[in-house]
DNA sequence: GTAGGGATACACT
DNA sequence: GTGTATCCCTACT
């Protein structure tokens, strides 16, 4: 299958809430000796730092939020609620915390893959949270950091359709600053989590 | 509606 | 070092 072109660097370098709205449409790929799985992204929320009391950073730099504050278009990783991995993109500049995390994605390749991986067979339960994509995508702790920006890493971000229509929402899950409309979603796509938006 | 699961952070000793 | 509250969730009843 042909990849479209990888996103650059000055994609992430850039205010949070921009970067979070703008990933969507855009494509994750990830290769394995399992295959090849990729997916249109259709769901994020944007994880600010020192501001955000829902955000992994709020509190400073700790061995797990520590990426947030470094180097933009590397992946975060980790890991929740017992059995699953949730995977952010990093973004700002060098010493301002910022993430956004990926909830949902439309799969476009890997189907067999995602279905053997996640012991599910609709499309649309394959990617529609962000422990399930992470599930599909094969992505674990260990791609804690991984650069999205290199063409010779197995996870990168690719340019994609961008969506017709953008819905904005509070976050979900979080027990603080839940007012803040910071998740962003492609309106009408099956493929989005079934949470109450 | 709720059980399950384990890492993380922080308050303590 | 130990205790414990919390958690950006999922799958099942």
């Amino acid at each position: 299958m042909r990849k479209p072109g990888i996103l650059p660097r000055s994609f992430y370098h850039r205010p949070t809430l921009e970067v979070a709205r703008e990933l969507l449409g855009k494509t994750l790929w990830r290769e394995t000796e399992e295959g090849l799985t990729a997916g249109r992204i259709v769901e994020v929320e944007a994880y600010l730092g020192q501001d955000d009391p829902a955000s992994h950073a709020y509190r400073g730099p700790t061995p797990r939020s520590r990426i947030m504050f470094e180097d933009c278009g590397r992946a975060y990783v980790y890991f929740s609620y017992g059995s699953h991995c949730c995977m952010n993109v990093v973004t700002e500049r060098h010493g301002t915390a910022g993430a956004v995390l990926l909830r949902a994605l439309e799969p476009i390749a890997g189907f067999a893959l995602m279905r053997r991986r996640r012991g599910r067979d609709r499309r649309e339960d394959l990617c529609s949270g962000p422990g399930k994509l992470a599930q599909a995508m094969g992505i674990t702790l260990r791609d804690n950091g991984a650069d999205l920006k290199l063409t010779r890493s197995t996870l990168t971000i690719r340019e994609g359709r961008i969506p017709l229509e953008i819905g904005i929402s509070p976050r979900v899950g979080i027990s603080k600053a839940t007012d803040r409309p910071f998740r962003f979603f492609e309106r009408g796509s099956p493929y989005v989590s079934r949470v109450r938006v």
